[in-house]
RNA sequence: AGAUCCGUAGCUCAGCCUGGUUAGAGCACUACACUGAUAAUGUAGGGGUCCCCAGUUCAAAUCUGGGCGGGUCUACCA
């Protein structure tokens, strides 16, 4: 316990962080903030893992800021917030960089490098930079325990996922499915969603496009039978290489589409072509539309078009055409082969149809495109694979077989095969348009080839077997902002398709599902024990050097090649190899809520007292990540939500609002930030700038503001109260003085922090940081330190140690302490060293750490909102005078004899009288004058109430307020009085009469004859600035005394010291130290002061232009 | 393409839900003042097509519709 306060030279925030939390590890404040709450209530958080294969940036302070506030100000309300870190290790971002490190491919794997000593490599680099991690962590003192994190590689881990996978597999929801995937030929593999999104692949091309035409069969069904020429279909694409592999057409069920007459522009027959009525601009002239069909010439430019009947998309459904380019490998029979009972080659509704180009009917090939594929599997068109995997038309297809649709081997003789078909469907009338097309489209990153979008086996969870349980919980969770989660979040929901599981590489969770060669059997394994049992059985079943190395100590490590090598002996006595895929990352951090406990293996309890959470917050980039995938893992497991409430935060952006990239040159390094601003500023200004969904502008100008403003000035404020009460000795010790006999101010700065408490209490319950943030800046600048300590600063320094001085010390000592605890949450460290630096003197607090206290409650009894009104009357009275005498060049040292202040009302009038004291003080004037409501003297000036009146007389508003605004007095008062009617002239004529009651007039000052005035809003100050010779001598003394305080600061006095003045006769203006010179000496602690005729070593000091010489010198013999 | 957030002073943001009179604050800039809190503070000044258009209304920054611009996410399609 110390003795004195400690006093600074100046804030160092910096040094205020490293400090604080030299001391938080010395006394492991964070795990107290844990144990002290053993047995009370849990609040409970789940941390996202961050991937440590990469530095921490700016971007990942706020968010951990957040996260840090919320769990901080839980613990403070009392609840116990266990924190567990944890780190994301498995997926894509670490192969590629293992990969690029290494300077391989994905196919060198197993090649070049055995599979496991690549994954061994990918796990030494997970953790490349978690020292740094931890660095940034604790730097920026985010409190979440480092030492026992979950990763997700661990073999407990993953035990956890496999259990989690087996469920959903009893429960049917795990499946293997064809799906169409992003595949790139020239690479000869599958493409994740992360790769496509590598930047630059996708390229502008210039692609072979062609409006093609599909022969109608059953015309008649929609009553063309009358039309004797064929009638087409019209389908545009891009990419001519999937017609043989169409096997639909689709429109949308309410396009309007049109049967056109006209001629085909390359064999120039006379035909009929069907498409979207809105894309008829796009292949026929409107000035030909009618046009003369008996004199058209083939070869002519413009053809002759005509509209012979209209549509909706859904007459259409059912339709037959003749396939467009049949061949031997797909014939029906083939087709038959592959999906039997397909009926293809038919019209079919989609919603995906648009009419934005092309032409309102869309070329299906369910091989080559997600959509297709729907379309297909809906209408049971079968489906075509006439591409195999290296990119080449299948045999069986004439003289296309073997030919690459795209050049994916850089073959100088490539030609395009595309073209080759476009030509062939010219000849046959079946092409109506062939051009050249650019488009964007997607291209393997590491081949720079372009990808086609392939049917590959994969696994998936059958996440829409939940989708309404899915939406129904959604609906119970608590959204920052909430439209993420009705708009962003909800909507991926009404949408969602099955999660498809598989991923095609090395460094990941292995599917537990081994199976038999021909797949008649499988199984789903759900534990390493289980596994191992397999193990030996298979051994003993299949004999030979089957899992020979496994059978000891049973499998060690979960991941690739391991798991590949074991074999298990199905039912029948059949060998069972595991499938090839790994699973996708996302359901790794997903299951979190389980795997960080290894449940159900082990902690049953702690998973079941921590599920589900209470709070996550992460990026809003996680809302279709971490976000989804909890949900869809709770819901689907345990029928739950996964968490209860979810901020999700935005972006940080560089100053300019430009994401910020490494390429751009543009990240903020945390560490410089911190370590040059301080955490605390710089979680702050994260805070208070912006609300946390918003993304934020990034400049280190608002840290410093952050600093200066808000730190600097609480800083003061804390300077300001220890240089004072060190030298009174205040320590808390006297008994505490009830609120109701404190002066008034003290009332009602306590009354304000009262309100403060509740602002903040009620913005930290709602999960607006900001708001509470905000709230504490204005309380701290407006009217801690600039009204309360301001108005006070005299009660510290004058008179004797008693209950006046007790309680000024004993409200601001209130003010700073409970500050400290609401800020805690947001700047942690700063708090901790402005509550230890007063608590290490008072003891008030046994506790150590303002982060083990509790939350403040406000107290409702010390909130008096009157209070809060007139002082703001006060404060607005004031600033009205200071500017006044700011006009008339009157410094506030200089006293004035009077003020006027108009009431309005007889409330008025007593709020004023209530706080005059304090406008005479302030603005250093003698008397403060009320003018009553009824007084002659102001002329007094109405405005309409528009809210009222405006109600009332509609369309008359105007007209209303301009008469009300040429009142005088005397109509107003007749207003007040009740019973005035506006429209007297009209009442003659029959009109209803408009009725003025008071509330309809808003009154204010217009002027005081023979005065200087200033008004805001209703309020109006005149002051009287006449200088009497009385008045003008005060001045001086003021003056004077300013002079002599100088003179005691540049010569190093102690507040303390007395002083002895000397001055230099002057005849003429010495009159008023005489008058004053009690006054002046009380101010100046002076024991004596004396004129003396003669100087030697005098200062010579100026009032109001007058010099005068004088000594001061240090009253040795008076003690202190 | 869909969803979502944002657009108010040179900059960062309030206000918008619940329409009302002269649209605010801080920073920056300029001038002046203050000076036992002083690398603090006060007062004043300049600075605005409240992104645009239309509608509703006596009245729109605020409500409705449609655009535009920027960010993000998802999708990528003939």
């Amino acid at each position: 316990m110390l003795d004195r306060y400690r006093e600074y030279k100046q804030l160092n925030l910096s040094e205020i962080g490293t400090e604080i939390l030299q001391k938080w590890g010395e006394t492991h404040a964070f795990e107290q903030s844990i144990t002290l709450r053993d047995g009370a209530p849990a609040f409970v958080f789940y941390e996202g893992p961050p991937s440590a294969n990469g530095m921490p940036g700016i971007h990942h302070v706020i968010s951990r800021t957040l996260k840090d506030l919320v769990c901080r100000y839980k613990t403070m309300q009392g609840f116990q917030v266990n924190r567990k870190g944890g780190w994301d290790t498995h997926g894509l971002p670490v192969e590629l960089g293992v990969e690029k490190e290494l300077g391989i491919t994905k196919e060198d794997i197993g090649k070049k490098i055995s599979v496991a000593d690549y994954n061994k490599k990918c796990k030494e680099v997970v953790m490349r930079y978690k020292d740094k991690w931890d660095d940034i962590t604790q730097k920026m003192g985010y409190w979440v325990d480092l030492d026992n994190p979950y990763i997700t590689f661990t073999n407990d881990y993953i035990e956890t996922l496999w259990w989690c996978l087996s469920e959903l597999y009893k429960k049917g929801l795990l499946y293997e499915s064809v799906s169409i995937q992003p595949y790139s030929p020239a690479a000869g593999t599958g493409l994740s969603s992360h790769e496509l999104n590598q930047p630059g692949t996708y390229k502008d091309v210039k692609d072979t496009s062609a409006t093609v035409l599909f022969k109608l069969q059953d015309k008649d069904k929609i009553g063309l039978q009358e039309i004797k020429s064929d009638v087409f279909l019209m389908a545009w694409t891009t990419t001519p290489w999937t017609l043989p592999s169409n096997l639909g057409l689709s429109v949308g069920a309410h396009i309007d589409y049109v049967l056109v007459k006209t001629y085909n522009p390359y064999t120039f027959e006379l035909q009929y072509v069907v498409l979207a009525k809105s894309l008829l601009h796009a292949y026929f002239k409107e000035e030909v539309q009618n046009s003369d069909f008996e004199n058209y010439q083939p070869g002519d430019k413009l053809i002759p078009w005509q509209m012979i009947k209209q549509f909706k998309g859904n007459e259409l459904e059912g339709l037959r055409y003749e396939q467009l380019l049949p061949t031997e490998a797909s014939s029906i029979e083939e087709i038959h082969k592959i999906t039997p009972g397909a009926d293809p080659f038919k019209i079919v509704v989609a919603d995906f149809v648009t009419t934005q180009d092309g032409t309102g009917i869309v070329h299906t090939a369910p091989a080559f495109g997600a959509d297709d594929f729907k379309a297909g599997k809906k209408n049971n068109l079968g489906i075509l694979t006439l591409v195999d995997k290296e990119g080449k038309f299948i045999d069986g297809m004439g003289e296309w077989s073997g030919r690459y649709v795209k050049d994916y081997k850089d073959d100088p003789h490539y030609t395009d095969v595309n073209i080759d078909i476009c030509v062939q469907l010219k000849k046959e009338g079946r092409a109506f348009k062939v051009e050249k097309y650019e488009h964007n489209y997607p291209h393997c990153w590491r081949t720079d080839k372009p990808i086609i979008y392939y049917p590959l086996d994969a696994w998936f969870i059958k996440t829409t077997a939940a989708k309404e349980r899915m939406i129904e919980l959604n609906n119970t969770i608590n959204w920052k902002p909430a439209s993420t989660g009705t708009g962003r979040f909800g909507n991926w929901l009404e949408n969602m398709v099955d999660w498809n599981l598989s991923r095609s590489r090395f460094w990941g969770t292995p599917l537990p599902i081994w199976r038999t060669e021909d797949g008649s059997e499988e199984i789903c394994i759900g534990s390493v024990a289980a596994l191992n049992e397999e193990i030996k059985k298979a051994a003993i079943a299949l004999g030979g050097d089957t899992n020979k190395n496994y059978l000891h100590d049973g499998i060690l490590d979960l991941h690739k090649p391991y798991v590949d090598d074991i074999i298990l002996v199905s039912k029948q006595g059949k060998p069972m190899k595991r499938v090839a895929d790994l699973i996708d990352v996302w359901f790794d951090s997903g299951a979190m809520p389980y795997a960080q406990w290894h449940y159900p293996f082990e902690n049953k309890d702690s998973f079941k007292n921590a599920f589900p959470a209470d709070f996550i917050a992460e990026g809003v980039d996680q809302t279709r990540g971490w976000f989804y995938t909890l949900h869809v893992l709770a819901t689907l497991l345990f029928d739950s939500v996964a968490y209860k409430t979810v901020v999700s935060n935005g972006l940080v952006l560089d100053k300019n609002g430009n994401k910020m990239s490494k390429r751009l040159g543009n990240v903020v390094d945390p560490f410089e930030t911190i370590e040059k601003y301080g955490p605390d500023a710089t979680r702050w200004y994260l805070v208070t700038n912006a609300s946390p969904w918003d993304s934020l502008k990034f400049n280190v100008e608002g840290i410093k503001e952050a600093q200066r403003k808000f730190f600097g000035t609480l800083y003061n404020t804390y300077q300001f109260f220890v240089l004072y009460a060190n030298v009174d000795g205040f320590t808390c010790k006297e008994s505490y003085i009830p609120i109701e006999e404190r002066p008034e101010l003290d009332q009602w700065i306590l009354s304000s922090l009262n309100s403060l408490v509740k602002e903040v209490t009620d913005n930290f319950d709602k999960y607006e940081p900001t708001q509470a943030g905000r709230a504490m800046e204005t309380f701290v600048d407006e009217q801690l330190s600039n009204w309360y300590v301001r108005l006070c600063r005299r009660r510290f320094w004058k008179g004797e140690y008693a209950h006046d001085k007790i309680s000024a010390y004993q409200t601001l000592y209130e003010c700073l302490e409970t500050l400290s605890k609401t800020m805690a949450p947001i700047a942690p460290f700063f708090a901790d060293w402005l509550f230890n630096n007063l608590n290490d003197v008072t003891a008030k607090s046994p506790l150590s750490s303002v982060h083990h206290t509790h939350f403040p409650t406000p107290i409702a009894e010390a909130i008096n909102t009157g209070l809060e009104k007139r002082m703001k009357l006060a404060q607005d009275a004031s600033s009205l005078i200071l500017s006044l005498r700011k006009k008339v060049n009157i410094k506030v040292r200089q006293p004035l004899q009077k003020v006027f202040i108009p009431a309005l009302d007889k409330e008025m009038a007593e709020n004023i009288r209530m706080i005059e004291e304090i406008i005479k003080t302030e603005t250093n004037i003698k008397e403060v004058e009320i003018l009553d409501a009824d007084n002659d003297f102001i002329r007094k000036k109405a405005k309409a109430n528009f809210k009222t009146l405006g109600k009332k007389l509609g369309s008359r508003m105007k007209w209303a307020a301009e008469k009300i605004s040429l009142f005088n007095n005397a109509e107003i008062e007749e207003v007040q009085k009740g019973g005035y009617i506006l429209n007297n002239d009209e009442i003659a004529a029959g009109a209803e009469p408009i009725l003025l009651n008071e509330e309809d007039l808003d009154i204010i000052t217009d002027e005081i004859p023979g005065f200087e005035i200033a008004t805001n809003g209703s309020l109006t100050i005149a002051l009287d600035i006449t200088l009497s010779h009385q008045l003008l001598m005060e001045g001086a003394a003021r003056e004077f005394v300013n002079r002599v305080q100088n003179i005691r600061k540049d010569k190093d006095f102690e507040l303390t010291d007395h002083i002895r003045v000397e001055i230099l006769e002057n005849d003429g203006i010495q009159n008023f130290i005489i008058e004053f010179k009690d006054y002046i000496c009380g101010e100046i602690l002076a024991d004596s002061l004396e004129f003396v005729p003669h100087l030697s070593n005098g200062t010579s000091i100026e009032v109001n232009n007058n010099s005068l010489t004088i000594n001061v010198t240090k009253n040795s013999k008076h003690g202190n």
